[in-house]
This record gives C-alpha cells, structure tokens and sequence, in this order.
DNA sequence: TTGTAGGCGTTATCAC
DNA sequence: GTGATAACGCCTACAA
C-alpha cells in the first residue's frame, strides 16, 4: 500500500517548462550560450519548484563517469589518513565529485575485494595507500579502466602512478641527526613491521644509513626493531631489552609513527619511566596529543591536509590530461621541538 | 592517439559464452536455479576469463538504487566519529554497500549541498550526524526519496528517522555524581557551543540538574562554560575564571568531549596546573591517549564501534522494510576511572 | 531453461 | 535556438 514513489526526471523539467529534454539537458551542461535567454530563465525557475536532482547513475552510464573518487587507505581511524582525506575531500567537493572511502586494514585481500568493488562503481580515480599487495589489479584498473591512480604515503616504484608523499629518507637521516647532536648515546628506532611497506622499509634503512655516516660501528645498529602492535608483550620485551642493553648511557626512542609512538608512551608510563628523564622521544607524525604528553613529544611533522590536496589535484589533473608525464611529489617535514629531546 | 578503451559488458559476456543477456543476468543476480548446470559454469569461467565486473551505474539506473550508502558528518577528523564510521563500513562492505563519506563541517549549508550531492548519487541510504540545519531537505529525501535515514549522535525529535546514540542525560548525571562523590567541591563542564546540538544541549543541562539534585544551590551551578575551540585566548580566561573563582576548593573540569579535553589539557601544561594534584578531571568520550597523558585521564567510554555498525544496521533493515517501527537506541556509556579523579 | 524486447535518465548527434 | 533519436549497460517481463 506504499504511496508511489516521486522520482523527477528530466523529462518532468522539460514538460513543464514546455521544452525539450534535449534543452534541459543543455541547461545542465550549463551550455548556456546555446539557450535563448528566456527559456533559460524558465528552466531555472522550474528545476527550483521541482526541486529537481540530476541523476548521476543515468549520467554516468551514460558518460562512463560516475563523479566518484574512490580513497583506499590503510586505516581511516589513524589521525594522519583522516587528515589526508580531508584535504582530499575539500578538492573533490570543489570539483563536484565525492569520496568512495574505505578500508584496507593493510590486508591485500581486503584491498583487492573493495578495488573491484569500486571498479563496479566506475569510480572516476583513486587515491590508495596501498598495502603493496594488489599491484596487478591496479595496473589493469589503470590500464584498461583508463582511471587516474595515484598513491600515497606508500610507494611502488615498478607502477606508472604519480605518488605524493615525504621525503622518508631525508626525514629520518634529519630526525636521528638531529637526535645524535642532542647527544643520546643510544638511539632506538621502533617500527612496525616493515614488511613490504616502503615508508617502513626507507625509514628502517635510512635510520641505520645516518648512525653508519656516524658511527660505521654505532652501537644503535642493533636497536631498530619491528613490533607488533597487537601482540602487546612483544613490545613489553623489547623495550625491556633495549632499556636493560643500553644501561646508563643517555638513550632515546624515535617511533616511525604516532601510532606505535602512543602504544610505546603508555608503556613507559606503566612502568614509571620518565620522559625526558630517563629516556628523550621523538615520533613521526604530529599528532594533537603531541603537546599533552609529558612536557610535550617532540615529532616530525608532515603537511598531511596539503598532501590529502595534492592527491585529489593530482588526479583531476590526469583526468583531464592522461598522458601527462608522472611525477612524484615529497614533501618536506618539519621538525617539532618540545620538551621530550632536550640536550642531555 | 589513445588506444582504445575496453569496457567488458555483460555483453561480451554473454557472446562469449554463447548465451544471451538475460541469461548473464539471471546469473549476476544469484538465479542458479534458473540456470542449467552447464551455463551456469560456463558463464563462471568466461567472467573470470574476462575480469568482467558489473557496471552499478547501469545496474542502479535500471533498479533505482546505487548500492552507496552516504555518511554525513561533522568532521571526519574527530576520533570518535572515524570509530563510528568504521563500525558501519564493516556491516556495509558484508552487504555490499559502500560508503560515500562527507564532512559538514558543522555548517548547515555545507550540510545542504552535501544532502543534495548524495541524492545525485541516489544513495540508497543515509547516516548522518547533523548540524540540525537542515530538517526540510532530510524529511524531504526521506519522503520523496524515500531512503532510510538514521540519525548518529544528534538527535532531532521532529524528525520520524531511526536515532542511534547515548543516554546523555544519564551518562552526565553518573559522571556529576561521580566526581562528587569523589569529593569534588566545584566542578567545572566545558563544552563546545551548544547551540543547536542535541548532545551538547542535553549533556549541559544534565549537568546542572546533576548539581541540583545534590544541591539546589550548588555553587558549580555557573560552572558551565561553552567553549569556542577556535579562539584560543577565550578558554583561556574562561579556564582562570574558574580557576580563581574557585579559589582552594577542590575541583575537577568535567570535558564534554575529547577535543574540548585536549585543547584544556593543554593549556593546563601550559598554566604548569597539575592533574589530579591542582585539579581533577574527567571527559566524555575515551580517546587513546587518554592513558597516556599525565596519570592516565578518567573517561565516559561511548561504544562507538558498536554504535556505527547499529547505525548500518538499521539502514539496512529500513531498506528491507520501509514500514518496521521507529527506534531510538541509547547505548549505556561506562566510566573508565584512571589516576585523573582520586578521591579528595 | 533460455531468448527477445523494452526501459531506466542522461547526453550527444543529428536534423530543422 | 531547439527537438527528435539513439546509445550507455543492466534488469525484467513475456515468449518460446
């Protein structure tokens, strides 16, 4: 017994308005130097009495454009992607398309099954941080779907993709200088599983690169290690043993992200270990608890609401030039001083 | 000089395998058992062979429905509502929807294009946080449009949608009660703007009725202050006007979320105020930092998670029975005591 | 069990 | 400047 639904077409504008569709359809276009003032005038007025909403399934069908973007991130509950993400969204509003937000939890299989999901949606780009996994389903979305890939935070340098990103490398060669001219004896790095992830795997190796230019023999050689965050004893052990190793020498802990850097902060605090007392920090990422934590944490920070824009820009860019040459684009961090790396 | 695109359609789906459309369709659409064994593996093998992936847009179109479900919300950026959202993707993504995710931005008219972006987009189903703005165009998206819509966290009681949230008044009144009986003399509530926003609205007034029910005249009664969290210098004096005010008394500053929390926890290290030395405190929500600032900061724990995935949930009934009985789900809080509330 | 013939709401290509 | 008409890719009667 429901009542009948209320769909208005362009065709219901055209009736009334006493044009055709194919004038209406022109006024949307906002072709509107090929209307005659007058009936451009009397379409307006009644799109607005009919409240009328294009549709852009027909539209799309049509054009095989859908004005969706999809965004394929790792985590939308970490700080750092949400702030990408907005600044994502703020462009694509800009240019009349939304976002197709969803999930990977860094599981391949996951990514793949939401990558055909969105090719169903004929989605228009995609923003991904990739779990690395996927790389021939990209490659034929961007092949043969002929759709705008471009990546973020993570890399894959064997695909054709434009990538935004920071410089890793550069980053943590500035971030363990910075921490050895402060005078930390022992400097320990604490990532998460490196695996296939390049921020990760650059952020590893640069953190041995700057103790070899050094110290060839450094001591903190050894102090990088990979943890699980959801196996929270593992991490218990491994600070122990970093802790216990270094004995009394000045020693600091840089965290490759503000996720671990939180898990290893509230640690710390459980064991009643002081910051910068006993200990001097220094995370990557700048998260807004930063400044709550102890006297402060001191952090590396990116643009991430800048790097969410470029994104988004990138891909309208190739959208209307495919062949455009490919580039990547590293943004510089900036190093945030607060209480937790004084001079020791 | 582009190559050509190749789009695969049910088309060359059904050539291939030597049926016709209909009988490719009848297979997408799950038909088995209209389907002789035969066909059935034989279009299985030429989709797998092709990669075919069924067009939503074409599908939509015929069928009026996106297989896009829209989530409007304040900010995207905030912890609890990224919680929130990850909940209802989970339950979307196992039925096949997806979400297509906007940012208010607590603005009304931001709100307004975004409502009529979605129907564009003939979202089959709305979540929204509202600004409470915009009760014309929901009814109308709703009526005419006829999509479920369910309201997350704000409430609008006019309006005749599904409500997923908390029993604010209750949550407060258990928080009120708490500090005091924890021996807190003064306690301070700090909100963000209350204007329209049901949370704000209830969780102010049930702190002063928490206050009266202890005290008619209790003296924290004109401890409530709203909060522009965009004015720094504001906060600021509003914090000293307690601060001083209350002289020795003991106190607590109850937040009403955990940004209002952050940004005072802040200005408290700046200030050099203690907690819980100089001053107790307790917040809505349960950030993850909450463990890790100062002592640990005590907290009204929302089940955000599961608060998304009802708020799916129920969209997703509502699409199956339009009919089914309006509800309003409060989901119980729990207060999480860390070292920030020690009796006094 | 399978095939044929529309039609969903738009845009683009023709005419007039 | 405007109006028919044919797609776009899929689904749903209705036939066979």
């Amino acid at each position: 017994m429901r009542e009948k639904e209320t769909r208005i077409t362009i065709y219901d504008v055209a009736e009334k308005a006493g044009v055709s569709k194919s004038t209406v359809s022109r006024y949307l276009g906002g072709r509107f130097h090929e209307l005659s003032p007058k009936t451009r005038e009397k379409i307006k007025r009644v799109i607005d009495e009919l409240q009328y909403r294009p549709n852009n399934l027909a539209r799309g069908l049509k054009g095989n454009r859908s004005y969706l973007i999809g965004a394929l991130v790792a985590d939308i509950t970490n700080p750092y992607t949400t702030a990408i993400l907005r600044g994502a969204e703020d462009v694509c509003k800009q240019h009349g398309y939304s976002l197709l937000i969803c999930n990977s939890d860094n599981h391949p299989s996951k990514e793949r099954e939401y990558i055909s999901m969105l090719q169903s949606h004929k989605i228009d780009g995609l923003l991904i941080q990739t779990t690395g996994g996927n790389q021939h389903f990209l490659r034929d979305l961007s092949e043969n779907g002929r759709k705008p890939i471009v990546l973020v935070d993570r890399k894959i340098p064997e695909l054709p993709f434009d990538t935004v990103g920071i410089d890793n490398r550069q980053a943590t060669i500035q971030a363990v200088s910075y921490l050895l001219q402060q005078n930390y004896r022992r400097i320990a790095f604490f990532t998460e599983p490196v695996a296939g992830v390049s921020p990760r795997r650059e952020r590893f190796a640069a953190f041995q690169e700057a103790l070899r230019m050094a110290d060839p023999e450094h001591p903190s050689l050894t102090d990088a290690f990979e943890v699980d965050l959801a196996n929270d004893s593992q991490l218990d052990s491994l600070l122990e043993t970093f802790l216990t190793r270094t004995g009394r020498e000045t020693k600091a802990i840089l965290a490759a992200n503000s996720v671990v850097a939180l898990k290893i902060i509230i640690k710390l605090k459980e064991k009643g270990i002081r910051i910068p007392d006993d200990l001097g920090f220094l995370s990557f990422d700048n998260p807004d608890w930063a400044a709550a934590v102890f006297s402060g944490i001191s952090t590396i920070e990116q643009p991430t609401y800048q790097i969410g824009k470029t994104v988004a820009e990138l891909i309208l860019k190739r959208m209307s030039d495919p062949q455009a040459a490919i580039q990547t684009i590293s943004y510089q961090t900036q190093l945030i001083e607060r209480a937790s790396t004084p001079r020791v």
